[in-house]
DNA sequence: CATAGTATCTCTAGCGACTAGAGGTTCAAG
DNA sequence: CTTGAACCTCTAGTCGCTAGAGATACTATG
């Protein structure tokens, strides 16, 4: 049996953020002590490992919930599971796909002054003010 | 003299998003009609045309508001405007590095399984449970 | 067994950058 | 002058936490 702080250390989630998991219905609430305090066992260890990684892969809160429902039905087929990761790397693509837009647009505006003149004939704030001068829609 | 909705039309912007602006300080109060209703001016339009363009390169309200003090003072040096430009630049650098980490793993993770079995025996699953089965931090 | 010090409890509010909605007023066209 | 769209302010909600206040519980030492 651990206490919330001991499961804190354990997996690396704060303590706070453990009760914010318990509120938001991500984490079942755990047994308590004769004065209130929670007590975790190993299956909740090992909940909170799934969601801690999870999140550290960008899955949203609900996403997770989708997945950790899926694993209390051990009947239902595991489509949704595929579909949810599918869907959170369709995410994380379209994500560096604009980053790495906006990166070429900022490699163009921050070396396009040296920082010594005076704001009216910056380039930065220059190219800020119009996109015109950009290569790409962002 | 443009109403708020004649702004947004041409600024692209929405009009709640424009009161929030003023809220926070980034637009100043614009004039206003007997009946209360704001009119805007080039000035406030050209002004609201470099908020959004920032905003769609990423820059955060804090790093606008610099970048416009910064015109409001043309007797200063530019260099805090190539400053920021280049945090941000990091920035971005910064987050497409996590996220191609991320895209490799979530592409081993989401073709790992065809969603065509159980919960229990899924890949997806087991990859979420087990950081070990990663090839990479995060 | 008493005490001290740490950990835990609940509750509320704050972050960033908006977005949505309620309930009321003003503008512009016909 | 009437209609209806656009505008006004204000509050609350979004996401995923994080911080703080004030109170209570646990644990280790004397
Ligand atoms: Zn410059
Ligand atoms: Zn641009
Ligand atoms: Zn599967
Ligand atoms: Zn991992």
């Amino acid at each position: 049996m651990f206490s919330i702080g001991e499961l804190s250390r354990r997996t690396k989630v704060k303590v706070p953020t453990i009760r914010y998991y318990e509120t938001v219905g991500l984490l079942t609430a755990p047994e308590r002590t004769e004065g209130n305090q929670r007590r975790y066992d190993q299956a909740g260890l090992e909940r909170l490992s799934f969601i801690k990684h999870a999140r550290d892969l960008g899955f949203s809160i609900e996403a997770i919930s989708s997945l950790i429902e899926l694993q209390d039905h051990p009947d239902r087929s595991c489509q949704a599971a595929t579909d949810i990761a599918t869907a959170q790397l369709s995410d994380v693509r379209a994500k560096i796909k604009k980053l790495r837009a906006l990166e070429k647009e900022l490699l163009r505006i921050a070396n396009g002054c040296d920082g010594d003149g005076v704001p009216e004939d910056c380039y930065v704030l220059a190219s800020l003010a119009n996109h015109d001068l950009c290569q790409q829609e962002h």
